[in-house]
DNA sequence: TATCTCATTTTTGATTTCAAAAAAAATATG
DNA sequence: CATATTTTTTTTGAAATCAAAAATGAGATA
């Protein structure tokens, strides 16, 4: 557990995929240094892996790297998490409407399992549980629309933007608003209405999107304390 | 000219500049091979920069990097140009949406201006020149909806297709009809009228997909060239 | 002649080394 | 005692070097 798991080969790679896990996850919180000797002696390699890493972390958003200044995490301001926020919004609209069409018989049967399940979850008020049942959810419908662009891409900002929506269930009553929402959008999906998909999720986004305007507002408050 | 213009400062970014535009011009077709020695020797550096030059455009989908394999220039498939196409095609839309609500006033006067002067373009039959207002026509677009995320994006999956998309306007009638779309777009735009900006748009970009698509269809011989 | 095996060469991936820039610390100055 | 300046240390960026994997080519065999 202490050292991490990296493989003798493709060092740069999983070396890339340990930091990336560490910054999403926020035991790398937004402004932290990432200096490549501390880095090359906790993977227990030399710099220049590090550095690829980092610079293929850097060409991803995640990490800043300026000149001669060495690496931070990426500090996100509220203008980019906005804006980043309105083209995902924009995003799960458009596979929640191609998933209304292109969805496969067996997916769709998946789709409504998982939505299933979550209404224990909301019951028991699990909002762990309900968060994971979410994530599943959402991803059956981004897999559903066959747009492996669109997957990927949904899928990167979700990673970029969870730092800054840490507790996305807290706030009462939203567990359950979330799986009213994600009834209407299954109800759509399956029936294959795709514009309805698209309106109930777009405006399902935006109602988390409020909940997490409150994070946002908090970020500086947040941040100092790392 | 023969010596390519790379600074003595931050070499790995110049360097990689230097390779996208290559790449994204169709100098570099898709599937060339990128050794390190032989650009190390024309840029006049080590390995080490251009490696890292590499693995930035690797990260960012323009090369392909296989363990121990080499570099070469991303060969996307067909799904693949078709997903993103797909994507782009709803970016547009999103864009051309959200620049009718927002769009500054000086904005809407360049706007205004572009769409005139290409109408010299058009009765002259000159398709470069078109091209370049078309782009720019786009750009002053992406601007106006305010929103850095999305510009990014767009422009970035632009440059990607480009290499797919040689010549957009050699089909006859194709650039007076681009010219008749953008200006109903730019009138939506002008009247604030998003909706009706965002289905011209996606109508659009639609159209030019399929001028593009015979380009698709014909990928594996215009590779087989090179 | 075609194919398989083995030796050679090439190329990648990574460590070590080195130079230069930035940060930190120590000293001087008002 | 605070601030400015110089010196030292640290850290980045790049080159040179080295090891190992993959590609290439030569020779043997059917």
């Amino acid at each position: 557990m202490g050292e991490p798991a990296v493989q003798k080969i493709n060092r740069t790679g999983e070396i890339a995929k340990w930091i990336r896990g560490e910054i999403e996850s926020g035991a790398l919180p937004p402004g932290a240094r990432l200096e490549e000797r501390p880095l090359s002696e906790r993977f227990g390699v030399s710099k220049t892996p590090v550095r690829e890493a980092l610079i293929q972390l850097a060409s991803l958003g995640l990490v800043d790297l300026r000149q001669r200044r060495g690496a931070t995490v990426t500090v996100l301001s509220v203008e980019q998490v906005v804006s980043m926020f309105e083209v995902m919004t924009e995003m799960e609209g458009m596979a929640a409407k191609l998933a209304a069409s292109r969805m496969p018989p067996d997916e769709r049967k998946a789709l409504a399992e998982i939505h299933a399940e979550a209404a224990a979850f909301v019951e028991r008020g699990d909002s762990s549980a309900y968060d994971l049942a979410n994530t599943r959810l959402h991803e059956c419908i981004y897999r559903g629309a066959c747009n492996e662009f669109l997957e990927f891409n949904i899928k990167d900002m979700r990673a970029r933007l969870r730092v800054y929506r840490r507790y996305p269930f807290q706030k009462p009553g939203r567990i359950e608003q979330s799986h009213e929402d994600h009834a209407q959008i299954v109800d759509a999906i399956l029936r294959g209405d795709g514009p309805t998909a698209n309106r109930i999720m777009h405006e399902h986004i935006t109602t988390g999107g409020r909940v997490f305007a409150d994070l946002v507002a908090q970020m500086p408050r947040i941040w100092e304390q790392g």
